[in-house]
DNA sequence: AAAGTTCGTTGGACCGAACAACAATCCTCA
DNA sequence: TGAGGATTGTTGTTCGGTCCAACGAACTTT
């Protein structure tokens, strides 16, 4: 029961869109799933079930398998229903900071083919978006000629408008008020469902889906790179806020008497525990964003310039779970060797101004998805339409993708 | 389309559940509303409606009326549906600083009596909950006799646990780990269903559903008593947390070299821009509370020692602008007041530290329903499983209520 | 090998919303 | 003032989707 505008009635084709929705993302969460436990979690009847997969396998969208190899109990086995190697699948972009990273997602949330590029620093976005085209070319003219393609995703670091998509602002691109989606979709010369979202914000959603957080209805995916970003799910749901904005404490103030950040406030949080902190705690000149990468990677053991970084880091984080109240906060990006490295000075500064009870529900923790969690969640997103409406979805996609795409 | 847990499927028992409660909580919503305009917003057939108009008319939840005076355009006019005078009702408490505020509150959200009890300080939970149930029979024996009572909401200011209803910490009230439902509940000897919420939460349900953020989204509806809290509904759902301790923005820190606060941290907000530190500025001494509300409302022209702390106050809130988005902020308790004398203070202070995107979609207003917004929210609160499932709730309703507490 | 258990399938029942036709009520215009 | 148009409520029917019961299939247990 979701999906649905606030206030509007339900009728029975609402119905049947939501449980062959609900389905197919229980078959996509798992993978494999046995019609037996479909029952179950779904709460329907057996026959219920049987009407619903026999659909979903007419359109394409999952396939029967055999029985789970290992049994429990008595009984007759039950038949299991996947996901199938040729079916349909969305493209994933992750704008990354200095790397356009592209890859062919199938439903189930495997990577069939990824390629990637780096980006320059200053590319306009009509370059950017010439790039990701050859990319998504390469990636998709290997796909079965039948696999429909369903939509988009694209990952973008700055702030997006969730309603049209338009990116306001991207300060490591220096892009303002960019409509990238538009841009992509001309390079290509194709029409298909394309969207767009936070590189926090998509983190957070695939690792809910698939990660960590798995079965988590509470949890911040806080990214840590040249800006700092939280993607925030409460209740299931994504939080938004009006425009799509919410989120961004990478410009709480942190101290009111700090150094003046590029957004014009001084103090915030990101200049504190920014790329460019730890960049410059660890001697690393500015520009050179991949070098910070690998070195933070590789590293073993923490160098002493790290530790006060990390108690800043938890320090910061209070405001985050006093807020929020989350069950678990991911820590993404640079963030994450930090965390690996300085896990004690972390929750310290997070005890010391976490609010009791608040402090006493969270879990700090790493990334299921390693450094796929925001190019999975690009994927995810793309995903999403398929579970609101899998037979209009699979209308609006195309099915002969690769031949329009070599053409 | 929404209340069912996630991932379960969609039977025709839950969608006449669902409807049924969606025509309900129109009615309640706009109290008069014509069954043809029901037709459109709910987007149901209008013989279906008439199903759902009548089954709600048998179990005596709403009632017809004749239709609407004004005209417009031809055709014959549609028949009203409003909430019946002796209908169902529920019955709202809002432990304040000082005071212990009860209503009784008819579906419609209209207030049919009230009573209301000092508090004095450092009163233990057991005597607060005598207070209380006093209140209650009071307002509950002027009640129609075959009207039944839904249940009781309870607003509390401090840290309440949803999925029991347990108070984990009311620093005004200086308890710890009270289960305050279950103290009316045994003074009163009843069982109906009683809920307890964040005074910051229910502030923020009212204003949404009845006050100026009426079909408005995403909203903060920020509380300054004692403490600070926020109550934050967004994408019309309510932010909660794992917990239910989300929103509390009183303990971000504003200034990491401010003074103690009780909690354990320092520079925390609320020792900038809460109860003490206003009181402090206008020199009324710190145990006299009702009094500093009385002085604010009396005042016109802001005294000179306000300016600051409203500067202060509008800088705090560029955070909750910053992490949630949202599309209005509603300022509640002193400093509904406080905005009022010092508005100007407020805005610059927030435009200085916000997002401008986020700032730009912004309003800052106050509660439209004045100081009986949080007792309104814990009738919401109360109402809810009504929407939910009418049925069910009409079925676990007391009938008899005056006669059982007048016993 | 027989009994018990669980599952898939099939046909019918049930429930609720949509639909179509008709009556009721009001507005507008001649 | 009366006819026509427009919109709504009502009623009987249809349609769509889930539930239910019975049966056979497949596997475990004894």
């Amino acid at each position: 029961m979701t999906g649905a505008q606030r206030g509007t009635g339900t009728n029975q084709e609402a119905v049947r869109r939501h449980n062959l929705g609900t389905l197919l993302r229980h078959v996509h969460d798992t993978s494999e799933v046995s019609r037996a436990e479909l029952t179950g979690r779904m709460g329907l009847n057996r026959s219920t079930i049987a009407g619903l997969v026999g659909e979903l396998d007419t359109l394409g969208l999952i396939e029967h398998a055999s029985p789970a190899t290992e049994r429990r109990g008595a009984g007759r086995p039950s038949a299991g229903v996947r996901i199938p190697e040729d079916g349909p699948y969305v493209v994933a972009v992750d704008l990354g900071v200095d790397h356009a990273t592209v890859a062919r997602v199938g439903l189930g949330g495997t990577i069939r083919e990824r390629a990637s590029a780096p980006i320059p620093e200053e590319t306009e976005a009509w370059q950017v978006g010439a790039t990701v085209a050859t990319l998504i070319r390469q990636v998709v003219a290997l796909s079965p000629t039948d696999a429909p393609l369903l939509g988009i995703g694209v990952a973008v670091p700055g702030l997006v408008r969730r309603s049209d998509g338009l990116i306001r602002h991207a300060p490591n691109l220096g892009w303002h008020d960019v409509s990238f989606g538009s841009i992509v979709l001309a390079a290509l010369s194709l029409d298909v469902p394309i969207g767009l979202g936070n590189d926090a914000d998509l983190g957070a959603l695939s690792e809910h889906r698939r990660g960590t957080a798995k079965k988590i209805d509470d949890l911040v995916y806080l990214s840590g790179n040249v800006g700092v970003g939280a993607g925030v799910i409460t209740g299931g749901h994504r939080l938004e806020g009006v425009a799509g904005y919410a989120g961004e404490v990478g410009h709480l103030c942190h101290d009111p008497r700090g150094l003046p950040c590029h957004c014009g406030s001084r103090g915030c949080w990101e200049t504190v525990v920014g790329a460019h902190a730890i960049a410059e705690a660890l001697d690393v000149p500015a520009d050179q964003a991949a070098r910070l990468g690998t070195t933070l990677d590789e590293m073993t053991t923490p160098v002493r310039e790290l530790r006060p970084i990390a108690t800043e880091l938890g320090r910061g984080l209070a405001a985050v779970v006093n807020t929020f109240n989350p069950s678990v906060v991911i820590l993404g990006g640079y963030f994450r060797p930090l965390f690996r490295l300085c896990r004690s000075e972390v929750t310290a500064g997070l005890t010391e101004r976490a609010l009791r009870p608040a402090n006493e529900a969270v879990r700090l923790t790493l990334p299921g998805l390693a450094k796929d969690s925001v190019l999975l969640g690009a994927a995810e997103m793309a995903f999403e339409p398929v579970f609101a409406d899998p037979v209009a979805s699979l209308a609006a996609a195309v099915t002969d993708a690769p031949a329009r795409l070599a053409g």
